[in-house]
DNA sequence: CTGTTTTCTACAACCGGTTTCAGAAACCGG
DNA sequence: CCGGTTTCTGAAACCGGTTGTAGAAAACAG
């Protein structure tokens, strides 16, 4: 037997559809009690539940959203996922999980096959975005929430949430300072995206805080991935001189770092200390455990979809919010080699 | 202005509703081209694009399945859910991810919510569910796919992807049998769990077919977590007699354990060997790089929703397909210590 | 016991599509 | 030029809900 509709409620309890509708969504201020009951108790007896899509239909909203990353595969997105998941599923929401593959083309597609399913907004949360996306979504009135990208002039349907790299970044410096380094490398993610810039640039400019010239640093392009940090490595080695600590854009291409100088015979922190960024699970029990400049992703998940449900109420809004970043210190950084 | 509806398009073209709608499901035998061609002309100016919620209304099927995981932090989901995103995507499938957080009730309630929102299917890979949700499934006649569960007579709406351990666990205990090793210990999921049992089993089958009594092998039940590994160092290490080789349920697992014996001061391999399974990534460069029985993830993703798909089509079916495992040698494995 | 007001419920239209069916238009042979 | 096919298109009902409105029933005043 196929599921019942309002329909056979309302036969069941003598009433019309309407009736029905109104004990469902709670509009019962003028409905006599018994007829209430009446038609409760054929809810109950038929264990009948409305259907989402109809419901959708008539009230342009269908309690979904969509989130966007480039690759769940990537360690830094399991806590947002979560913190998204979280208030989401407190307010009746589902998601859409799309991975991008870091392919802007599929992410696109995943988009416009979004909107035709009428999701109520989207959070991207992939770096390899364009802000054609973004166009597409807003032409569409979606709203929207970015994680860590750069706008000027946002459309008010669009939120951003923005990390201030800044405190962690400077705290990582003056540690390293503070523990006699001088010469430093930078390894980046990919220089055309908005946040290896803003994680270079926090980096730099800690440092000409404290009289380092930026031009002295050696910034070495990478891609965020563990083989980028292993080729960075050899990078470093090819250098005239040796620094003697290492900031990479994220965890991943530090673990790839760490490896490879162990494979070169190099020890960490003995010969060359390295601080990581995203403060990712995997990093806490490595050999040896990693200092680096966490960010509080759960949160930031949590953040981005409350922000979402904001904009979903009063829309001309265009918010801006920040998470800041702070330092773990473990066992990555030391004193640099007498030499 | 809103979207365009077909209305739009029809009062455009100067046709009507029906004829709109039979030029966008391609139901143009009878059509007279210059009608088709106006109609066509009518939808590129507007850009309209037909409602996959109206559409799904009549047609009961709303192109959308969900994919239930425990916790998509968990190393071994991302591929599978690359494979099952793959052939989704090709077929103008979009899917709902839920975690379900290892919580059996949470679990319960994203089904319920998902069966309300009339999706097509429901792929099952969490380790953590009961019969209950089947059942719930199976009496609202919702084609499901479960990965590695154990059904006596599963219902026709019901799909298995079963996972041959002997292969690749006889092969891992025929490699540690040629090293030399005679005294086995086997690290377990919970217990309780399908899955955990047949790896046990297909363990102690395989030590057993070479003449090691399946009672002289210390079984520790862990938790597939890294910290159920952890632990399970200290038990072994209790033991009146140390055993030289060790197979983990999973990887994660031997993680935990390869770490807590390098803090117990035992070197692996050359104190006891390892091996684990699953081949996630995150073990191929471990310190030493883990030996261990790999699973097809990105497989079981595309076979389940193949098998999603399939049920979909042709209900009466309830298939059964099996996925092969196969021994990964690397560094964690070697000769017992002489003692 | 009426007339008015208040309380309650049903009817009908609508959301944006699909599908059945009937009838109009074009074509054809005689 | 007429009747019978064949080809094409539109009207209407439907999917499963929501909502505005009209009008019946109950409550109340006179």
């Amino acid at each position: 037997m196929p599921r019942p509709t309002i329909a056979d409620v309302a036969r069941r309890a003598g009433v019309s559809k309407s009736t029905v509708s109104r004990v469902l969504s709670g509009n019962v201020e003028y409905m006599r009690p018994d007829t209430k009951a009446r038609v409760e108790q054929a809810i109950a007896e038929l264990g009948y539940r409305p259907s989402h899509l109809a419901r959708s239909l008539t009230s342009k909203r269908t309690y979904t959203a969509a989130l966007l990353v480039s690759d769940v595969g990537n360690p830094f997105y399991p806590e947002v996922i979560h913190g998204v998941e979280d208030v989401a599923l407190s307010h009746g929401y589902d998601i859409y999980l799309c991975n991008t593959n870091y392919d802007v083309s599929r992410g696109l597609n995943s988009i416009r096959s979004l909107i035709d399913r009428q999701v109520d907004g989207i959070l991207i949360m992939s770096s390899s975005m364009t802000d054609e996306w973004l166009e597409e979504l807003v032409q569409h009135s979606i709203p929207t929430v970015v994680l860590d990208w750069v706008l000027t002039n946002p459309p008010p349907t669009v939120g951003i949430i923005g990390v201030d790299y800044r405190p962690g970044i400077q705290a990582a410096v003056e540690h390293l300072l503070a523990l006699g380094h001088r010469r430093f490398a930078h390894v980046s993610g990919p220089l055309h995206l908005p946040t290896a810039l803003a994680r270079r640039d926090a980096f730099l400019h800690a440092l000409a805080a404290h009289g380092i010239n930026p031009s002295q640093v050696a910034i070495i392009e990478g891609n965020f991935r563990v083989d980028g940090g292993r080729a960075a490595m050899d990078e470093l080695l090819s250098l005239p001189q040796m620094p003697t600590a290492v900031f990479t854009g994220n965890d991943m291409m530090a673990m790839g770092l760490v490896r490879a100088s162990r494979a070169r015979g190099l020890q960490v922190p003995r010969d060359i200390s390295v601080v990581g960024l995203d403060d990712i699970w995997l990093v806490a029990d490595m050999e040896p455990p990693l200092t680096t400049v966490a960010l509080p992703r759960y949160e930031i998940g949590q953040m981005a979809m409350r922000m979402l449900l904001d904009l979903l109420k009063r829309p001309p809004a265009s918010p801006y919010q920040q998470v800041e970043t702070r330092l773990v210190c473990r066992q990555s950084t030391a004193a640099p080699p007498a030499a």
